[in-house]
DNA sequence: AGCCAACGTTGGCCGTGCCAACGATACACA
DNA sequence: TGTGTATCGTTGGCACGGCCAACGTTGGCT
C-alpha cells in the first residue's frame, strides 16, 4: 500500500520476480527451520532417502542438486544426530551408503509440517489452484534446466 | 532425460522450485551481463531512473529493493561511467539526486535486449501465455511480501 | 537549543553455490 | 601385470549476494 512500486521493467521481468520471491522464501524457510535447529539441506536429504531409499552421497547430491562437498557436511550432521546411517559400500568401497533411520523419519515428518506452513505463508495471496499452476510452471523450467546440464 | 529425478517432496515444494529457478536465472543473467561488464543492480537502477525520473539514492533503494549501501556502490560505478549524474539536492543537502544520462539510456537499451534474450532462454519450455501467467503469479507474491514489510 | 529522524558512506558479517585438490578405490586395456 | 582414467568422499577455500552497524551530516520538530 505504499504507493511506490518498482519500475515496470522489473515488475514484468521473470528473473527479477523469481529472485525477489526466492529471497523471501529463503528467509521464511530459514527462520522456521533454524527454530528447530534444522537446515534446508537436511530436509532435501531426508526426503530423498525416505522416498528413494538408501543411496550413495554422490547420488544424493545428483538427486537434490547439491555439491558433493555440501552433501558430505550434511550427512555428517545428520549422522551425528542419528537421523541417518552411513556405512561404506562393501561392493564399492569408494561409496558411502546412506540410509534414513526411524528417528530420521520422525524428524522428516516434523519438517514436513513446518515447511507446509511456510509454503502457505509464502503463497498466501494465491488460491490453491494458482499455487498448483505456479508449481507446474516452475517444475517445467527446472526440469528443462536439468536436461540442459547433462550430468549431475 | 537422465531418468533420475529429485524427490517428489522437493518437486512439489514451491520454495524449492523457486530457489532452483532463481539459481539458474541468476547464473544466466550474470553471464550475459558480465559479458558487457554490467551488473544486475546496474539494470535495476537505470530502469528505475528512466521510468520514474531522477530520485535520491534512498528512494532508489526502496524502489528496487536494494540496501542503501549497495545503492551507494552502484551509483558510484554508474556515475564513473557517465551513465548517471549525481548531485547533492540543494533543498535537502542530505540527499543525492541521481538522474540518468543520454548514454545511460543507450546503455539501458543494450541491457534491455540482453535481458530479453535471457528471459527467453530461461523460460524456453513455456509458451508466451504461460510466461505471462508465471509473471502474474509471482508479481502477486512479491507485492504481498512488500505489503507485509511496511517501510523500505 | 535540543532531540530525533533520514541520508550517504564505509566496513564487515554470514549463508550459498561452487571449485580445487587430495587420497582411496574401481575399472579398462595393453 | 602394470598403467592410465574415472569416480568417490573429504577438506579447504573462494565469490557473490543480502544485510547490518556505525559514523558524520543534515533537516525537521518543539
Amino acid at each position: 500500500m505504499d504507493g511506490h512500486w518498482a519500475p515496470e521493467r522489473l515488475r514484468s521481468m521473470p528473473s527479477w520476480l523469481i529472485n525477489q520471491t526466492s529471497v523471501r522464501a529463503h528467509r521464511l524457510v530459514s527462520e522456521k527451520l533454524s527454530a528447530v535447529d534444522a537446515h534446508r539441506y537436511h530436509y532435501s536429504t531426508l526426503a530423498a532417502l525416505d522416498e528413494l531409499g538408501a543411496m550413495s552421497q554422490a547420488e544424493l547430491g545428483r538427486r537434490c542438486g547439491l555439491d558433493r562437498s555440501d552433501v558430505a557436511a550434511v550427512v555428517a550432521e545428520l549422522a551425528d544426530r542419528k537421523f541417518v546411517r552411513r556405512v561404506t559400500d562393501a561392493d564399492d568401497r569408494r561409496r558411502n551408503i546412506v540410509s534414513i533411520t526411524a528417528s530420521g523419519r520422525r524428524r522428516l515428518t516434523t519438517l514436513d509440517g513446518l515447511l507446509r506452513d511456510t509454503q502457505k505463508q509464502l503463497l498466501v495471496p494465491l488460491s490453491a489452484a494458482e499455487r498448483e499452476d505456479l508449481v507446474r510452471l516452475l517444475l517445467r523450467v527446472v526440469e528443462d534446466a536439468a536436461a540442459d546440464r547433462p550430468q549431475s
